[in-house]
DNA sequence: ATGAAAGCGCTAACAG
DNA sequence: CTGTTAGCGCTTTCAT
């Protein structure tokens, strides 16, 4: 294996002290151009790269920073990770990703070994808004950022805006013509699922239509919910022309269920989902329209506020939301 | 922010040298029980923490791996990834994980930076075995090992063993008394699909059962295409009485497809995906049969021998093939 | 049994 | 314009 080159080798090869070589290479003091290119030069051709860990050492900056979530299948938290990556890379950080599930003692571990490698921040995420993370992250040496999973009031939490991604949501089924909308959900102890509730009921009522409590149907996150859901409402008298969904797969037992009872999909009825799980929505039939939580930019937003912070600047405590997108595709 | 206490502040609060101290904590040199009880107390009280930079500067060694996939999505590497940090945690080996898409400059970029933050070793792993990542790894100062992507042959690579696993598949739909057993599976372009194709012919021809080529049906890795197929089959007049599908979402296809022709799961006919997505394999209508490829597994024992390696151990080169697992779940 | 000193690779004051 | 020196936090001979 190779043999490492270090700002010695560079040094020695150039003729100059390793002060000036240094120097040379970060593009700071004064010296002559063409030293300054002669050990450019040298150094490129011996293939130097300096040893970020020294660096470190002095500059107090690791340029690494720690990625903690509790999400295990990580639905939500790849491409949070994916958007911290792409918005830090050309800063030069890069990004320890640690999974530690709901297990307190793993999560300290993995905090204890960041901090000894000494990360310049720290990213908490989660599957769950409404959930912390098993570990406490507000005393430590490093700024911290929240993204997905609550953080202490004083920190700053990014999460996505579920009352305008609902309310998108109801406003495309409206604008489809849909008078009978229903809301098909998840469990009641989701925080989301009432805040999408809520924007559901009051953008009915902002377009003069009628808001019944026994519309919102709560239940599981999963596709057999749905379906259940369908036949709960198609054993009634009034049936729907317009669901939406509290998530992706909800939506895609309730497309599922309607084909099933030849009910179109979206001629008799719209269907709008939530997540954009692009697995589950452009795999159903039709291909679903969905809410995008956008949770790549949301990533990077988190990346650069968190660099903000390690960088001293100012940055607005509190909780950021971020706009969902909607996405039209068949249903 | 709390200020860092190195192993000054232990060695002056404790009246030692800090030679003393370094050897009190790492339990090396000797010296008086009572004077390393007394130190270690002291760093206890203090807080202490060993800055790992520091550290890796005179040890060589880090401590750090890198993780680069091609996997955008994560179905892959987030097991994987799991597997290795859970196999590395106790010897204190953090991971940086790196998304490489098919991007060669990124690749580059993301390898550059992790040499230079000294990582111990990298681990390159991928969404399909027969497509090398966008980056050459061969001529690294650090080992490298390839685990769901192909490496040199000179290197440790890990791949799940398709042909056991295919194997594991037909003997369960033959166990289920089935004679009639087709193959759904996706592009031949992918080499898995000429294995496990391969896998199946030759169970087929072991148990004695007719092997017929047509029996073979490539497609992609879709439900579309799992739909279709079905289609297919139930045209002509021998209908199957056993499928084994190439993934779970073509799975989830033909399952779909049979209860929409009203053909029974399992009773007339039974299905074994691949994959063992749970996501998918838990929702079907019944639940799936299917391959779990038991990548966590994987990525723990990629972590393993990457270390051995690191530590100079012996490592048998070449391609490793673990055992894959069937899962019997309702189809 | 303990400590002084050197050094890991690099950067930054300060001289020359 | 360039080099000497000190130091980042820790480990490790080598003296004492």
């Amino acid at each position: 294996m190779p043999e490492r080159v270090t700002i010695y080798d560079v040094a020695a090869a150039a003729g100059v002290s390793t002060a000036t070589a240094s120097k040379a290479l970060n593009d700071t003091g004064r010296m002559a151009v063409e030293t300054r290119d002669r050990i450019r030069r040298v150094a490129r051709e011996l293939g130097f790269r300096p040893n970020a860990l020294a660096r470190s050492l002095t500059s107090k900056r690791s340029f690494t920073v720690g990625l903690l979530t509790d999400d295990t299948y990580g639905r939500f938290t790849l491409p949070v990770m994916a958007g911290i990556s792409e918005g830090l890379i050309d800063q030069g950080v890069s990004v320890f990703l640690c999974t530690v599930e709901d297990n307190p003692e793993l999560a300290k571990v993995h905090v204890d070994a960041m901090l000894d490698k000494q990360v310049d921040g720290i990213i908490a995420t989660g599957k769950r808004i409404d959930k912390p993370l098993p570990v406490d992250l507000s005393h430590l040496p490093v700024p911290v950022v929240y993204a997905l999973t609550v953080g202490p009031g004083e920190a700053v939490t990014l999460v996505p805006d579920d009352d305008q991604g609902a309310r998108a949501a109801v406003e495309h089924l409206i604008a489809q013509g849909r008078r009978r909308i229903v809301h098909v959900t998840g469990p009641g102890s989701f925080r989301v699922v009432h805040e999408r509730a809520h924007a559901y009921a009051e953008t009915l009522q902002a377009a003069g239509l009628a808001v019944d409590d026994a519309a919102i149907l709560r239940g599981s996150w999963s596709e057999r919910w749905g379906h259940d859901a369908v036949a709960t409402l198609w054993s009634g008298k009034d049936q729907p022309d317009g669901i939406f969904c509290g998530n992706d797969q909800i939506a895609r037992g309730v497309i599922d269920a309607l084909r099933e009872r030849n009910v179109d999909v979206p001629r008799d009825v719209s269907v709008v989902g939530y997540d954009n799980w692009e697995i589950v929505a452009e795999q159903t039939r039709p291909p679903l329209t969905t809410i995008d939580m956008n949770l790549k930019e949301l990533g990077r937003q988190a990346g650069l506020a968190l660099m903000r912070l390690v960088n001293g600047e100012a940055v607005e405590k509190g909780l950021w939301k971020l706009p969902c997108t909607l996405v039209v595709r068949g249903s």
